[in-house]
DNA sequence: GGGTATTTGTCCGTATGTATG
DNA sequence: TCATACATACGGACAAATACC
């Protein structure tokens, strides 16, 4: 950046003519690169086009630059010694702090959780509704705030798909679109910060939401995860007035919350005035079972907040996901959070409208559902076959994960430790726990979302003799 | 949705049975429209195909819905009688509560600040490069969570960009991908939240980032702003370890802080071994006058938090901006917030690394200041002409707005109510002081950005009779 | 604009449990 | 007790219609 000095006692030119040659002698502008030209450096410094003009010929004699008519300045090979050495070093940083995720291609078989599988991405349907996308924005859309919660139209259709598919009975008013499911959560604390303190949440859990629920200041209450859902007692034992459930297809045990225990979650609900945090992350992707209707479907769901996204059945770059807000949150939001704006943009969230409008989300889903149900049936089967006796399955028939839990006694750490010797890399639950001494370790995390069948078959070939006692 | 009871005494094809017709009977499925297919809906439910088929069948033979090989099952008109009255009906909100903005368009001259001009976007270019943005992206994009704070490449280009422009030396490492300045400032709040509390504003400033500030549980502390900047006495006397300012173009006073402020500032910062806020919201648009580095472009900026958006030079619509940390912070943040995913999908940080590596980006600033540089210039000129000794003119070269003074006794109020009489809307300044009687209430904000340079004559000529005494 | 792959209703056979005689 | 008929549920083969290049 160049920087004038009006009061100085060296003329501008001087003063722009000694900025270009430092940063040419330090390579900040490398040989071959274009000077801008005249006009456009007079411009953005606000000085006479001559003033550029009368530097840059200088920099000309002295061979630093050549001019041609209708093509610029362009910088010359430096003679080495013309080279500074004193190029400011870019601000060291730490590299990227630890690398939370570890480097899956040195395991040929990896069970990582959170990514998909490209080779079943409809990538050519993506760009096509995404051109369409692209050709609707005018102008007046690029150059005005939208809506803050989402544009109107996506909201609507929204509401409609996540009636019939989900039951969630809503208005599109009661719609908020969020980037990430991050952001949805982080948001909804906002809301909730100043009324409640004390949250419930599944023991394990999602640790992603716990970490935002302490960012906000939550009181956290774990409350033990039983084959049907939470444990009832225990949450009415607590003292939270929220509670975070996943009741689809709990996170990570895979548990599905029974009719009976939806009732009791509503009935604690009103009976707190508390609210229920329904995160239906994967509730697209079931396989072999019925869908479940979600809580919030329930008639008087005056007490659940929905949130759903598209990081799972879609895309996780894609950066979207949306919350449905009971009535009297909503009027919370409008009074305090009115001024905050979506974070999506315009272009996204018509990609994702033109997707649901022309009927291709239905269908997608519907792909993505058998092609995720084949790699769960292959990994299931062959699980069965090769290891039986040895583990017990647990969450099966949903989403891109399941648990395997030891039947030998094998300690998380071993069971982990073993695979990676065999080439498998498989995931601790460990993390899951917020008191880990409720944990019997003896379990492990296996994501099949992004890895072929072939590889499910090799791995779980591999895992059963890395298990083998 | 149609949910199945296994336990139920009524067999499966006739509860889907049911459920259909009651969903056509109360209209939500109209007529004319398709029923899911056979083999999709067994899909869904879990089902045998026939099981699905026997109960269209039955619909089919009761004239509910008429079939077509390979075009499937359509609702028929039904007779009135066949229609039932209990419709759910969507939950009833209030009107999406207070419009915050006026319906701009009762008024024929709208100085309104925020949405940009839509006759000076450049449409075509932008659809080009996220052609090319569109056609870059392959499904391993797609499937694959990406950085949590952004494309390496884009945060590459941008830290190139902001060393050229803004003079901010900083590494890829440092910059943080946002969605708009609210997520940015979020963001921040969230690292600074445990570590301090007292803030310290501008009076008057940005209600958006106080708002903020104050959801984040700060104490603000209101520090007046002089011609140059804050008052520094009066941020030494106060308690504040962190300072929010808008250095290169204040809001809303357009008051520029002078090299001796910033470097006091930085003083300050280092003293107090707190942090200074720079929001650089509107740095591309100048006219008549030097860039002016930013205040974190002082060597040793150790103590300054960097913040830029596309929102004012680009596009308000795109939800882009960035932040830059410095190392302090960046390894809080890597420590703390390492959870969560970066805001932006995929797809516009493509787009916006395509704006930059291709060059047009530059080409646009320049294109662009032009454009508001005329807007700005007319309005100027006009109020010189129209409005001598009437008002005087604040903040001007620079941004999209100004701000007008009374030299008659105005108030606020009236300046604001006489202007619409006249069909012109102004906008109020009041709501920028945190403490309301430090305001003289003489002052109006006229944004010029999304006006066209007829109108801004027009209006100001309005205006000037409007206020005429 | 014409050929091809996919979708879709239709028809077929089969299995299971239950009621009937 | 056994044979028969019926209701319910499931999956495969086929041709028409549609969608996609």
């Amino acid at each position: 950046m160049i920087i004038l000095d009006n009061n100085s006692q060296t003329p501008l030119y001087a003063q722009i003519y000694e900025q270009l040659k430092q940063e040419i002698a330090t390579g900040i502008l490398p040989e071959g690169s274009r000077l801008p030209s005249t006009r456009h450096l007079a411009q953005t410094l606000a000085v006479g086009r001559n003033t550029v003009e009368y530097a840059y010929l200088q920099l000309s004699s002295e061979g630093y630059v050549t001019s041609r008519v209708g093509s610029g300045f362009t910088v010359e090979k430096l003679s080495g010694f013309m080279y500074l050495t004193n190029k400011k070093d870019s601000p060291q940083v730490e590299q990227s702090s630890a690398q939370d995720k570890e480097p899956s291609n040195l395991y040929p078989y990896h069970f990582q959780y959170g990514n998909l599988s490209a080779q079943d991405f409809p990538i050519h349907m993506w760009k096509k509704i995404s051109s369409k996308a692209l050709a609707s924005l005018t102008a007046e859309d690029m150059t005005a705030y939208c809506d803050k919660m989402g544009e109107m139209d996506l909201r609507h259709d929204l509401s409609v798909y996540l009636q019939e598919s989900r039951g969630v009975f809503c208005s599109s008013e009661q719609i908020i679109i969020c980037s990430g499911f991050d952001y949805a959560l982080t948001l909804l604390c906002q809301l909730l910060r100043n009324k409640m303190t004390h949250i419930a949440i599944e023991e394990p859990g999602y640790i992603g939401a716990k970490n935002i629920f302490i960012d906000n200041g939550f009181t956290l209450l774990p409350v033990p995860v039983e084959k049907d859902g939470l444990n009832m007692e225990e949450l009415e034992r607590s003292s939270a007035d929220i509670v975070y459930v996943t009741p689809s297809h709990q996170f990570p045990t895979g548990a599905v919350t029974s009719i009976q225990k939806r009732l009791l979650l509503l009935e604690w609900a009103k009976r707190k005035n508390g609210f229920i945090i329904e995160d239906d992350y994967d509730s697209e992707l079931r396989y072999h079972s019925r869908p479940i209707p979600s809580i919030s479907s329930v008639v008087g769901n005056e007490h659940v907040v929905y949130i759903g996204t598209f990081s799972k059945a879609l895309s996780p770059s894609l950066r979207m996901s949306y919350m449905v807000l009971p009535k009297k949150l909503l009027n919370l939001y409008h009074n305090e959070l009115n001024m905050q704006q979506t974070p999506v943009s315009i272009l996204d969230q018509r990609i994702i409208q033109e997707l649901m409008r022309s009927g291709y989300w239905a269908n997608h889903l519907r792909k993505t559902c058998v092609v995720y149900k084949k790699k769960h049936d292959v990994l299931i089967r062959t699980i069965s076959e090769t290891m039986e006796g040895m583990v017990k399955i647990h969450g099966k028939n949903a989403g891109l994960h399941i648990l395997l839990e030891s039947l030998q006694g094998l300690t998380e750490k071993e069971m982990i430790e073993r695979a990676k010797e065999h080439g498998v890399l498989v995931m601790p639950v460990s993390i899951f726990w917020s008191d880990p001494t409720n944990y019997s370790d003896n379990m492990v995390l296996l994501g099949f979302g992004n890895i072929s069948e072939h590889d499910i078959i090799q791995g779980i070939k591999a895992l059963s003799l890395a298990w083998k006692i």
